[in-house]
DNA sequence: ATAATAAATAGACTGTAGTCTAGTAATTAA
DNA sequence: TTAATTACTAGACTACAGTCTATTTATTAT
């Protein structure tokens, strides 16, 4: 059930964008986003520059996509373990968060700023990296205040925001993000 | 005692820097930052292209100066009037923030993308825009603790550090900055 | 076989940021 | 008046993102 009918012309190289995303991801993360260019991805990929452009529409299609694929393979530690207290899931899921954006975090900022200069591309982002991370964050948030351990007077979504907002904040302003800040906001938003 | 000894050569043009400046600000603001190039300010103010490099170091520092020579004429609504609570001022505040931000959002946000690619922009921004606003939050934040408007025992840092998250969270993701954001962002910050 | 189709390639092209250089103009110091 | 100094101008130059086109290649349909 997997032989449909092939489509009609040359096929793509099947080869070809697993070879491109590993080029991407190899260079961008030896020299920064800024510093690799189309060329020298399609180059180190044995392949034509306009390959890239059939295939993703920009540079930053390209990161995203080649992050991602590897990014997904961490399957984050689950968020409603109930043996658990929510606050504490709400401070690992930040510390591992913030773990891996060690690695890629110079990608992420180069990512949100090409996100504000197009907004085909701002959409693409927020759908594969906002949002999830955001429905992530609210469902426990929310949960906890099920649980009791928020008042339930406060607001759930706002408080989604202010965790996601600080954590972009210090990105994009060049502070660490480290246990210390995994730590600090969680408590304070678990402040009664 | 302003005519101190003249420098040497040459002197700049005196008339030149508030041309391009005005250029710049009419042009970003009719077209959008990204579809302004320095040759079309330059050719604008009348000035050749060099001209501004020799003054700015990129664009980024040029529209950031020109913006901010204009917005720092909003004085903005004193923050320490005792004769208001804290939440009002602070929910006052925020309501100027997006008002202006709603005529030159786009072109702050085309900054912070300028920041993420440009480390001497980024501390440029940082000083100029980012740090101000901190402590003006920040300080209207730890008043309101002294007069016992938001309990002791909680992070005013990390609290400032969520109403400039939640404000820049939306601001890059493309979200409404309005009266329901300043109100629903103080609110919750106060809240019990 | 042949036609139709779509991918891949090479390379020209446009527009822009930023750098560099050579020549000219305005000013101070001697 | 002349030398030193600095700003301004014009224009060449590099590097890059993204577009476009002509040609070749791999495939399906007839």
């Amino acid at each position: 059930m997997n032989d449909d009918k092939r489509p009609r012309g040359r096929p793509q190289d099947a080869d070809a964008a697993a070879a491109i995303k590993a080029a991407t991801l190899q260079l961008v993360k030896e020299r920064g986003y800024r510093n690799v260019s189309i060329a020298a991805i399609a180059s180190a990929a044995n392949v034509a520059r306009q390959t890239l452009y059939n295939r993703w529409n920009t540079k930053a299609d390209l990161v995203l996509e080649a992050l991602f694929e590897e990014t997904d393979l961490y399957a984050a530690a689950p968020l409603n373990d109930p043996s658990h207290g929510c606050q504490f899931l709400l401070e690992r899921f930040l510390g591992q968060v913030f773990a891996h954006l060690a690695e890629s975090g110079d990608t992420v900022r180069a990512l949100i700023a090409a996100a504000q200069e197009d907004r085909a591309f701002q959409a693409v982002f927020k759908q594969r990296f906002v949002k999830p991370r955001e429905e992530m964050v609210t469902a426990l948030l929310q949960r906890a205040q099920a649980r009791g351990e928020i008042a339930p007077s406060r607001d759930v979504a706002m408080l989604s925001s202010f965790v996601h907002g600080a954590f972009w904040y210090a990105l994009l302003n060049g502070e660490p993000l480290d246990a210390n800040l995994a730590r600090a906001i969680t408590a304070e938003v678990f402040r009664a």
